[in-house]
DNA sequence: CGGCTGATTGCCT
DNA sequence: GGCAATCAGCCGA
């Protein structure tokens, strides 16, 4: 699962006229992750996430942002990747179109705003990624090098705060800026 | 520039 | 009924 993450990064994810290619994830590890949103059981929201790899699992949340994951691992163990943050490359103009206002480097900068960018909603929850025929699918890009992988805590989840399975790209600017729980320094205790 | 908060729907207990 | 894998805007410094 963790090494399906780190994969991620680098790879570009095309929806229509738009691809872009990530630079941070998240992996949520099924039933026995507190954090997980499979953690109390199969239920209609989360019924893609115990489906086979492959899969897009999207959901709503706060009232109005969409978020989006990639189902891996086996079937029916419901563990998924979060996708937080990647850069814009292709499709600009429609997505310039689609976030007035704002500069580029804030168009994927963050999970809901990701499947803004993209035009992602619930109508794609459940489409196979793997296939270039779906709306949206999943290509390889460029690897990233291992030295450029950074490690750490996942974000606004309330439990497990302790397991570093949120992964980036070290130094991109289009990283997520919200990292609530990552103290900047160290102080002694 | 960093920190805080209101917005707003749907899911789960 | 409570709260959420968030974001944009506003506040003060």
């Amino acid at each position: 699962m963790l090494d399906v993450a780190r994969e991620l990064l680098g790879a570009v994810v095309v929806c229509a006229d738009v691809a872009v290619r990530l630079s941070e994830v998240e992996a949520y590890a099924g039933g026995r992750d507190p954090a997980s949103h499979a953690f109390r059981g199969k239920t209609p929201r989360n019924e893609v996430m115990f489906g086979p790899p492959g899969h897009l699992y999207v959901y709503f949340t706060y009232g109005m942002h969409f978020c989006m994951n990639l189902v891996v691992g086996r079937d029916g163990h419901a563990s998924a990747v979060l996708l937080r943050a990647g850069a814009v490359v292709a499709g600009v103009e429609t997505v310039a179109q689609r976030r007035p206002g704002a500069v580029p480097r804030d168009f994927a900068r963050g999970p809901a705003r990701l499947t803004t960018t993209l035009g992602v909603d619930r109508r794609l929850n459940g489409v196979d990624v793997t296939s270039a025929r779906s709306a949206l699918h999943v290509r390889r890009g460029a690897a990233v090098p291992d030295e450029l992988v950074r490690w750490g805590p996942r974000v606004g989840v309330s439990t497990a705060q302790e397991v570093p399975w949120r992964c980036w790209v070290d130094a991109d600017p289009t990283v997520s800026p919200y990292r609530p729980h990552v103290p900047k320094k160290r102080r002694h205790v």
